[in-house]
DNA sequence: TCCTTTTATACTCGAAGTGAGTATATCCGG
DNA sequence: CCGGATATACTCACTTCGAGTATAAAAGGA
């Protein structure tokens, strides 16, 4: 047994927005994160995910970050004693590329998180989790203090608002409180569908991720079409924060950091007035360092 | 050969600040980072590099976390096909555990990117790199425009403000540029020291990571000895931005994030007027999100 | 002793940014 | 041509932020 020996694997988070609906690529009918042995050939994981990804899926890959790498004992090769090290990326696809809502292989984010979408309000199924997170709490007497801090501000209880970044907290309190089947506790209830071994984590992480980093880098655009009219820009945004935005703030956002330029056309397709129709300003974006920009958050 | 399998080793970049200055840790004489073979038995990994480094340095480690993972072919393990596989930690470590300033082990930062620091105004050795710079500009006439907006937008030149998170990228410039030794050719002229291999590549990711990450969360508190005062803390956060800050405004800053309290004791070592002391409110801080907080920038 | 230096602490003010609401424009379909 | 729907434009109060100024309390030398 050699030291430091290891089997490396490489994991995606691809996501895509497809008819204001978040989505994922998975396999094996959604029940995991497409994966794959670290060859070696490769110069280097950027470049291996990413061939490794034009192959299986026949996208061409925008955005591609690496996310975490994961080595935990639970993660142990099961034919030898080596270890697993799981290197985990997140991947943008762009809305033409991705295949349609019905197609195998992409499933919708809150399929696996219902509790994240607050767009159409605050959902029911958190009632149901808030309740057993609470008889969490009081379970252990001496750490119910610290243990109601954490779950209050994660769920935006007592006072605290709800903030969308904090979706890998949630999951992983769940994961204590045994709210989800992963933690493996056989009493577990499940709310949301659960994924293979830590793959829901996975995609927690990267949710966490992309949603932290829309407000502060142009990423967003890697997920538009090529042309795209306002409202289909704020409703893609709403669609991974999971919120919904106050209109005017959000244009007015928009176009003081002067990221986007019109194309001169105009769409009917909306219904009521035409909308002008707009492209992002490639060049200017490379390096741009959008400094504290929060989301025009609409109450209610 | 078997596919899929490497070697794993552990990096660290523990950084402590000591007389206004921040340190890191290093080994053989601070060419190097310490690193080790990833070893079977351990939890997860931030429970190894945790026991490990308590072994190694005899300080016990604060805030850890995964800063990212490595693996170019260059990294190739040298007496075999296989791969190395490297995981990189940031970690900190508080001022009173930290050895003095004439010990081995640790050094500036600044030993290694004498450029990154600006408190006192612009470091000279800047002029004599954004020059080499402008002639790798000038070399490829195809890419000259965006190569041009690059370092503009890195080195802050031609309007743009010098931006303290953007030490990662102004590395790989210089790196692309062949003015870092690291670099491998053979003209290479460079600034500041280098380090084995990629080590100081990963050493200016844990900076920016850091930089960055000052801003939005309490972390500056690792690295305070138990009580301070403001001046110390302003001093400490000025030595890892490499800036100067607005001693009103960042005070402002400061008590209205509700982070510190006062001990109700003073210190007269400072010279002037005494000094209140103040201590983090540990209770509070865990589940803090400080939304936006830039620092208080003052000109020159 | 008192005056200067040094550092700490407190207050003020205008510019810019942000949350929230209201008003106008332009299409479609009856 | 009128109502419904969507797009776009403007306003206003409040907060935050950059920048500067003023006062307080020690040490040390003339």
């Amino acid at each position: 047994m050699t030291i430091g020996l290891a089997h490396a694997e490489l994991i995606a988070v691809l996501s895509a927005v497809t008819g204001d609906e978040p989505r994922v690529m998975t396999v094996r009918s959604g029940d995991a994160l497409p994966s794959g042995p670290f060859e070696l050939g490769h110069r280097s994981l950027q470049a291996g995910l990413r061939e490794w990804v034009g192959d299986q899926t026949g996208h061409p890959l925008g955005y591609l970050e690496q996310l975490y790498t994961f080595a935990d004992r639970d993660r142990t090769h099961e034919d030898a004693g080596e270890r697993t090290i799981s290197i985990s990326y997140l991947g943008l696809v762009r809305e033409q590329a991705a295949p349609g809502a019905g197609k195998p292989g992409w499933h919708g984010w809150y399929e696996y998180f219902p509790w994240e979408d607050h767009r159409g309000g605050r959902p029911e199924i958190l009632a149901g989790i808030t309740g057993r997170m609470q008889d969490w709490v009081a379970a252990e007497p001496a750490r119910r203090e610290h243990r109601q801090r954490r779950v209050d501000f994660a769920f935006g209880l007592d006072g605290a608002a709800w903030n969308e970044d904090l979706g890998l907290q949630r999951y992983e309190l769940m994961y204590e409180a045994g709210l989800v089947t992963e933690a493996g506790s056989p009493s577990a209830k499940n709310f949301g569908r659960s994924m293979f071994a830590d793959h829901r984590r996975i995609l927690a992480t990267g949710i966490a991720r992309l949603r932290a980093k829309i407000k502060y880098r142009p990423v967003v655009f890697e997920l538009m079409p090529e042309s795209f009219t306002l409202s289909q820009l704020q409703r893609t945004v709403e669609a991974l924060a999971g919120l919904t935005l106050h209109k005017p703030n959000f244009r007015r956002l928009i176009d003081q950091q002067e990221l986007i330029e019109e194309t001169g056309e105009a769409t009917s397709e909306t219904g009521g007035r035409p909308a002008k129709l707009f492209r992002y300003r490639h060049a200017v974006l490379e390096e741009r360092a959008l400094s504290g920009s929060k989301l025009p958050l609409s109450r209610n």
